[in-house]
DNA sequence: CTTGACCTTGAAGTTCACTTTAAGGTTAGG
DNA sequence: CCTAACCTTAAAGTGAACTTCAAGGTCAAG
């Protein structure tokens, strides 16, 4: 499978692929006698794990610490476990901020929908504020 | 007020604080008579209001766009608000999303600890591939 | 044998949100 | 008066994650 090929299959850009290939991210490739690349169904699970882990809040320097031994086998099954636990440690923290963010947007709508047309929105914005940060706070 | 009190009080930079100003996130602001940036309380007000916006996903664009009538009072409301509920929607959207990838990580951890060390990882991978695809299309 | 769609490479460009640098002007304190 | 800590500007640098470009090689069809 070239990489045009691939491209379509997993749905990311030619150059998308290559720049993973070129930070690491990808092991060695096989190529063609013309050096075209020649992939394997392997790199487009590759592939979805990457999307995925990138999804998950990995940054790739991270994924490609997760993912290295890429010789062989074992993906230092340790190592990957805690990297998975701290990570769902983050999103855990993500979703709470998430929701202070959600009820401050809800407070703030409902505040400016609360006041008729006129009023200065600046000192309006200053009650908002300090709900918000009471919010945070609590949150 | 100047630049480095108003740094101190809000938490921010001074380039960052006269980035914002340069990107036109903050009005024009008042100058002394040595060319140095007077602020005001309301600047500060207005650094958290970004800073706040930003946290809630916002880019640095679509907060211009939200509260470009700087010149005097009304921040066009109906704008604002409808922003704020498209935001709040977004924001919900993103909340499902990590609630499929908090389950994906669990599966994958689960799967990963039940394996005793051997075992080709790559036939575990294509396996728990399969569950989180179909979870990412059930959520 | 030419056209067009593919592939190769390295290098440079893009966007976002800033920070850093360089070269100066200002001001408070000893 | 000097120094250190501020302030000013324009311009360049950063890092992440890519994309685009330029200049070429390859290949299947007509």
């Amino acid at each position: 499978m070239k990489v045009g090929e691939l491209a379509r299959e997993s749905g990311l850009a030619p150059s998308r692929i290559r720049f993973y290939e070129r930070e690491g991210l990808i092991g060695s490739i096989d190529r063609g006698p013309n050096g075209y690349r020649q992939y394997s169904r392997g790199t487009r699970q590759l592939l979805e794990i990457i999307v995925m882990a990138q999804q998950a809040g990995f940054s790739l320097g991270e994924i490609r610490n997760l993912l290295p031994p890429h010789g062989k086998g074992d993906w230092s099954k340790d190592k990957l476990v805690a990297a998975l636990k701290t990570k769902v440690i983050e999103v855990a923290a993500l979703q709470r901020r998430l929701s202070e963010t959600q009820a401050g947007l809800e407070a703030v709508i409902a505040r400016i929908e609360a006041r008729p047309p006129g009023g200065d929105c600046f000192e309006n914005a200053e009650a908002v504020l300090a709900d918000l940060r009471d919010q945070v706070k609590a949150g």
